[in-house]
DNA sequence: ATATCCGCAACTGCGATTGTTACGTGATGT
DNA sequence: ACATCACGTAACAATCGCAGTTGCGGATAT
């Protein structure tokens, strides 16, 4: 694995997963297609599975399949679920009382902010069951 | 210094310097201000000056200015002249035959382009002249 | 009962970034 | 001339986040 991995690894599984919806996947299995390790996909999954997105099962029969169908399952909903921001947060500065530093940050803060929304606005357009489409 | 730190040094600096074009600043004055090291100021710096945005002198009366006028420095010129990517980029993954994978890289690879374009777009709308205004 | 899953904690290793020291180069003032 | 000052750059240490790995406990089907 390399960069940007955690939501790359979710996306993939889950794009696998809108296309066989009832089949259940181990982390094993998820994590010798992936290319990385079954505790890896365990925890970037479990992260999806707090969010409602998935379900684990333990035992024999045990693994992972969606909680809900394909089509009702956005990229937006994914990339909320994993907690991470790609786009960079810029940190409040120590209150230097530095105008320039605290003026700065509102704007760049804002900006940021407003990035992020349109990347999520953009990202729930489509569904996992969509992925395989090309990029209309 | 903590996160995102190249980005709001140089911002940070140039905000100042736009308020006192004239005026010559040492590295470790400006190290000083930002509670950093000369050394990383002059590294982040650099890239600006090589970028045409400033000029630095040695010697006894040497340091740095703006190399043009303050109106006509704007944000995105000092985030293009980092050469840093804020919005993570979705490298390619090795071909493995996966559709899903591919498909999906199409995909991210596609918005996020597109949410950088926004966001240097964006920063293209402000000088480093203008930021101590309030952000309308 | 046993095999097989997930859940979780702890640790290692790698890569990126900042901080730091050191030295060279060029410009300035005496 | 020469000492001094500033930038330019290389090299190394320190730190941080993250993937990878191992180990063990809990749950479940056969």
């Amino acid at each position: 694995m390399k960069r940007n991995s955690r939501l790359s690894l979710a996306l993939h599984t889950l794009g696998h997963m809108a296309g066989e919806p009832e089949r259940m996947r181990k982390s094993a299995d998820i994590a010798a297609h992936a290319g990385t390790n079954p505790v890896v996909v365990r925890r970037v999954l479990g992260r999806l599975r707090e969010a409602g997105l998935l379900v684990a099962e333990k035992g024999h029969a045990g693994g992972w399949r969606l909680a809900r169908p394909p089509r009702e399952i956005t990229l937006a909903d994914v990339y909320l679920a994993l907690n991470e921001r790609l786009v960079p947060v810029d940190e409040p500065p120590e209150p230097h009382g530095c105008a320039v530093e605290e003026a700065l940050h509102d704007r760049v803060a804002t900006l940021m902010d407003e990035i992020e929304q349109t990347l999520v606005s953009r990202l729930s357009e489509t569904t996992i069951a969509e992925i395989r489409t090309p990029v209309g």
